[in-house]
DNA sequence: GGTTGAATTGAACAATTGTTCAGTCAAACA
DNA sequence: TGTTTGACTGAACAATTGTTCAATTCAACC
């Protein structure tokens, strides 16, 4: 019938989403079987069954929901018109704030996208395309307001995306930086990198 | 007694690091199994294990070759005494160039570190801390030179790797850009990125 | 309190995994 | 030519894989 709050079913579908996304970021999603991430939600490993396809539409769930909650945040916080180095800015910082939150989905969206079937493939390309593209529209505006010297904007969209996204790769809460200093170390790079 | 060249061992012994670098690259370490590499080489699976220990020595083995290579390369082609800019636009096309031109083992090296033991792993990690110091003294030389902005090497060396790096999962030869024209690119954002 | 129906179990499946090893082969030496 | 020696085969191994499904459990309803 209609599911009250506190079924087995409301626990076990979210908690198997965190598990899948902890223990693929951990070991792989080649590395992971069905029943590590069973034991994990505390639950047999046919019963995974009721809330997935398979083990790689799972993948692919997890994927498609990091990155549109990317793209959705990013329209909700993105200010409307505003000169193109402060949206740059803006920008930067979402990256870094958003990305350093929730490294394991990082992580995964990066790097496993080799053990997608080709039709899941191209919708996660597709949605990763579309926020490199955000990027990219900050640098065109501007090099068409002189602001920047951008030669190819494409390149470095590419280019920056990848500078700020490789915080997550040595970055550790409560080393030697704080996220505030990082944050305004990595907006200067970016600024500077494009500056006419 | 002594092998000959042409001999059975001094084919099957590089065929098989060659496969193993394509399909790990390709589909990822734990989705690649003995068999499938043994078929590339034309070989049965337990033929391999007269050229490795196990499976995972393998991948260790084939990172330490890549990062070795990575620093020997460095060394040999590094200039002696310059001013920090030159030396770093030097870092910077190196850099492009020795990684455009063997991406499988690019990605490997980045991608497959999870699955190393904690004893191989230190010794690979060790590795690519020593390259990562070589970029960072040439931009403390610049800071201290004065020639640079740089308020902390390590993170500006990090982010400037990890900008490089990223050349690899776009790049394509053939493509709109030349690989001169992308160095330039790369190489202008670089220096910007952290001038004084 | 009994009925309903979804959630879960637990066993089963065929296939595949990394690794070992006794036997076979073929090339290099005497 | 016969011997030696290393490379390779092919079968075997126990363990594990993703996935299915009839049977069971258990909470929510009448």
């Amino acid at each position: 019938m209609a599911r009250k709050p506190g079924s087995r079913a409301e626990i076990t579908g979210p908690r198997l989403r965190e598990a899948a996304l902890r223990l693929f970021a951990r070991h792989g999603y080649a590395a992971v079987s069905m029943r590590q991430i069973a034991a994990e939600v505390g639950v047999q490993a046919g019963a995974l069954y009721q809330y997935i396809d398979d083990k790689q539409g799972l993948l692919f769930d997890l994927m498609r929901a990091h990155l549109e909650e990317l793209l959705a945040d990013w329209a909700a916080s993105s200010p409307p018109a505003a000169p193109a180095p402060a949206r740059l800015e803006h920008f930067a910082r979402f990256h870094i704030r958003f990305h350093l939150t929730r490294p394991d989905a990082v992580f995964i969206a990066y790097m496993e996208l080799r053990n997608l079937s080709p039709a899941h493939f191209a919708v996660i390309e597709a949605l990763r395309r579309r926020y490199e593209d955000e990027l990219e529209a900050i640098l065109r505006a501007g090099q068409e307001e002189g602001s920047m010297a951008v030669p190819d904007t494409k390149l470095a969209a590419m280019a920056l995306i990848a500078m700020l996204t490789g915080v997550n790769t040595w970055f550790r809460e409560g080393g030697r930086l704080s996220r505030e200093r990082v944050e305004d170390i990595y907006v200067d790079m970016v600024r500077k990198a494009v500056a006419g």
